[in-house]
DNA sequence: ATAATTTCTTAACAAATGTCAATGAATGTG
DNA sequence: CACATTCATTGACATTTGTTAAGAAATTAT
């Protein structure tokens, strides 16, 4: 089965019909390891679900600082905006992201276009609902990584991935750790070594 | 005719019956000066739509600092999300919110509970359309927090707010504005001394 | 296995922001 | 009007984070 499908249907039960019309919009793609996915001014006009490999998305600011915006993955640890690459707010309205996405393996994704999903909204009550789930879902999560920025230090937001994403420092370098937390990785360095020392 | 109906008119023209609907749901309410209208531990069970007055949206964090999450207020420079009174991921859940919100000045409001958007939307597709628009602009606004917050420092966020929401200025006290910003008001005026300086 | 490359850590110093205390400005109150 | 209160600013100093440069550790290529 189509591991998207599948994917949907630990969520919700999906008839038959709705998962054939689901089934015929879906298509398949690949890219290689550092491959540009999405770039900064470009509209999202898909959403990817990722099959397998890793991603990141960036932006990089004023004073040439590269940010990670997420992480994007697909395995057993995976929360659910993890497994998608899309801008919800390009996507959404259609208008220039400020995001590009790149490549950190080779990556496998199923594609699903903005207008198969209008077709697909507009043609299944159930699919309506999953797509209103799943824009519930990334608000919930923009959400908490705003809360996040406006309340935590860098050593506390350090401190929350240890806690509720450890995973992801072994599945991403501590220069990428850093600048989703949105530090040097010098100062995470230091940071680390702060945490290490105060446990003994 | 009702305020909140009104400015929903500015966007979608509604049928006579869905404007029944609507208008059966609502209830009024008013607030005073220093009120809490919802507290931090508790459930969103309602939007707060804001006729007149204004307030804000807070979090202490661990180490005391209060932080400003959103401003409230109804005028004709308010942006769209700066007209409720709601915490959208505390609401759409229905689980325990984070934040706290006070009224800064006696305030009147039109409510409407989380039931009731529940029924209006089940029983008019227009209300479903206009309610899913609400969520999408709500989410625009959160991302761009959430982005802001990684990507500028405080001087650039400050300067970010001067270009496109000067009015804040006038409203709200420059302690809050530097709660809203993430940083001490000592700072804040720091940063003031030294782009007025720059700019001669 | 060795060499080359990339990432991580460390230390010294610089820059940004926080803290504290004092003062002045603005506002509200009797 | 005088007084009290709250808010904004300022300056001295502390703390946090950034920058730079160097070397150690890990990874990749030959």
């Amino acid at each position: 089965m189509n591991p998207f499908v599948n994917f949907i249907l630990n969520f919700v039960s999906l008839p038959n019909c709705d998962r054939d019309l689901l089934e015929n919009e879906l298509t398949y793609k690949k890219f290689k390891t550092g491959d540009k996915i999405l770039q900064e001014g470009n509209i999202c006009k898909n959403i990817l679900f990722i099959v397998s490999g890793k991603a990141r998305s960036f932006f990089i600011n004023q004073e040439g600082q590269d940010l990670t915006w997420n992480f994007h993955f697909n395995d057993n640890e995976s929360k659910f905006e993890n497994y998608f690459l899309v801008d919800y707010n390009s996507f959404l309205t259609q208008t220039p992201t400020f995001l590009s996405f790149q490549a950190l393996e080779d990556i496998e994704v199923v594609m699903l276009s903005y207008d198969s999903i209008q077709k697909l909204t507009s043609n299944s009550h159930i699919l309506e609902k999953v797509a209103s789930k799943m824009s519930e879902t990334a608000y919930q999560n923009v959400h908490k990584r705003a809360f996040i920025l406006l309340t935590l230090n860098a050593k506390e937001r350090y401190m929350q991935i240890l806690k509720e994403e450890p995973y992801l420092l072994n599945k991403f370098q501590h220069y990428l750790i850093a600048s989703y937390i949105g530090v040097a990785p010098e100062s995470l360095s230091r940071l680390r070594k702060e945490i290490t020392k105060s446990k003994k």
